[in-house]
DNA sequence: GAAAACTCCGAAAGCCCTTTCGGTACGGTA
DNA sequence: TACCGTACCGAAAGGGCTTTCGGAGTTTTC
């Protein structure tokens, strides 16, 4: 309220931000000490140091992030460089970024290159311009991806989609183990008659969960029911491939599915066919996408890649390696856990 | 290449980033006329220019945003806070504010406050720290939120979710204007039993649709079959509420949604109760929630909010505000569109 | 009582860039 | 030849902050 000295317009509060020098005065101190005092750094007496506080508080003081940044040569941010429109792994994995230190303290840009080349070099010379101090880059599946180079000055990590050159570091989730996870699952319940509806075999994803798949089965003893059956992620072919199964192999009890979306569309054909969930034949999904898994009949077992972490690691690699680390190399692939629901359950 | 004095440890290519004295130097000129070259300002010999233009290529410069922003007294930056975890308003309208202006020409900072308002306060510091020029605020859902204030000194514009405080500006999609809308398009069609099936009706959203849909079928002279049928969100909810209307009345010709997923509960109920769609039935959705639409048999028609578009309005108004425009007050609501699909056909 | 040891604070340099304003060199005009 | 206009360039200030280093003042030590 003690701005009596205001000369631009405030019509959107426009008024000069108070500076560090602001404070300074009020508190009677130098820029120095007031620094020092608001940093907690430096010898400064309590008594002084409270009294600056006192002044930035009156003032609302806000350092400027930019003045600091630029004297610091880091910035506390990170570019989050993506082509998943529909934000399904890159939103929790912003989150996991923000918080692999506390709230706060990084911030991310996110930038969504459409699939765009061109796009996609803008946004990079722009994340590098506001010197950033790290760059995620994030695809929309599990397939190797084009790496952004080794000429750019800061540390870079693939996430979700590894880079196709293997000296850079990629995270990514273990697909293989996804697979295991869920048919052992399913044998675990009981089941003997397993059988693999999976997407377009073109995508690592798919390739990598039915390898995880047989390997459970050929644990377990058991013969996968039919082969595996490929061809997209839709829910038409969920539907059409679960028809065709229970045709050839009506004695299948557990159906281990490559997205959620085929999911639905099997659990869609064994209503129709007369078959009961979980009792009869049990389904798991993969991805643990809420919206598709909570709202089918009976709700949806499914294989969670744990995005969110994904992002914590991410981020954490990136300051580690601004702080000398070396940052690593290769394809790192990390955890899923497996979220069960009323697809689901034990043989009776 | 013609890096000979390396100091720093070059890991991850962490050595000084070249600055504009280096262009400078190398280009033999002075700082000054290094900067005009490289930014087409003052006077400067086509020569010179070029050598510098040629220096900064050799040198890989990029020059400074933090530096150049200190300056200027702007980022070309605004901050997105939301809480729409699922990323399904967010991303279309980061995209939005991205394409605002050319590509790369502003950033998002996308901070997610998960709900929570410490969390939300602690990012609003962030990004007043970082100095961005505006913040975008993204709720879930359309009903207001609370006001961040106007103690800010950046302008603020609400998205989605309106602002509580009406001295705000708040832009959202016209609910009403997307049920009268989806109603219209029925009538259209040849439809004269019409019903509208939509979520909790605590929500604007669900209130405000069934105004659209009440005043369409008011100015046909129809009546609308039987109450509108309020309760959740879900599939669940659309598929039971479908049942229950088939019952009360098997006549009904045309179902309105309140949203994508109540509308593919809807048709789940209508397939198991032998009912064809669209001849029989024609169904429409509300939200154009791709995976949701597209996956359905058949896809649904569904009306779309135009996030874009709003974002992209967003980001206009902010920098409008920063030039000296009034941002401007209260709720504006933006034209949504249909999106025509296979649940939705002339009747034959 | 003088020297040594602290404690606390401030002047100034520097981070990287933009912008103003004055200066030099040149060609043309009287 | 003296003068002026033009074209081009550079020195320096400044934006908000951090950090170093020395200086002033106070207390302890012998």
């Amino acid at each position: 309220m003690a701005d009596s000295t205001q000369s631009k317009p405030r019509s959107t509060g426009t008024g000069r931000a108070t500076t560090l020098g602001d404070v300074a005065k009020r508190a009677g101190v130098s820029l120095a000490t007031a620094s020092k005092a608001i940093n907690g750094r430096g010898d400064v007496a309590a008594a002084t140091r409270q009294r600056v506080m006192d002044a930035a508080e009156e003032l609302s003081f806000t350092p400027n992030a930019l003045a600091r940044s630029l004297i610091a040569g880091r910035t506390g941010t990170v570019g989050l460089l993506t082509s998943d429109l529909e934000g399904r792994f890159v939103i929790p994995i912003l989150m996991g970024a923000e918080d692999a230190f506390g709230a706060g303290q990084v911030n991310v840009f996110l930038c969504d290159a459409r699939g765009d080349a061109i796009r996609e070099q803008h946004h990079i010379r722009a994340l590098l311009n506001r010197r950033v101090d790290g760059i995620i880059v994030v695809g929309r599946q599990t397939d190797p991806r084009p790496s952004l180079g080794h000429d750019l000055p800061v540390p870079v990590v693939y996430a979700y989609a590894p880079s196709d050159d293997p000296t850079d570091l990629s995270l990514t989730p273990d697909n293989r183990a996804g697979g295991r996870m869920a048919t052992e699952h399913l044998i675990g319940l009981g089941r003997t008659r397993i059988a693999h509806i999976s997407g377009d075999p073109a995508y690592a994803a798919a390739q990598d969960r039915a390898v995880g798949v047989r390997e459970a089965t050929d644990a377990a003893g058991l013969e996968l029911v039919g082969d595996v059956m490929f061809s997209d992620w839709s829910e038409h072919w969920g539907r059409d491939a679960a028809s065709l199964l229970l045709t050839r192999h009506p004695d299948v009890d557990g159906i281990v599915c490559g997205s959620d979306q085929i999911a639905r569309g099997v659990l869609d054909a064994l209503r129709d066919a007369g078959r009961t969930v979980p009792d009869d034949v049990a389904v798991i999904g993969y991805d643990n996408w809420e919206v598709l898994a909570t709202n089918s009949r009976p709700e949806l077992t499914s294989v969670d890649a744990n995005m969110q972490q994904l992002g914590r690691t991410a981020a954490r690699r990136i300051f580690d390696a601004i702080d000398g680390a070396d940052i690593g190399s290769g394809t790192e692939y990390l955890p899923v856990r497996l979220v069960q629901r009323g697809s689901t359950v034990p043989r009776r």
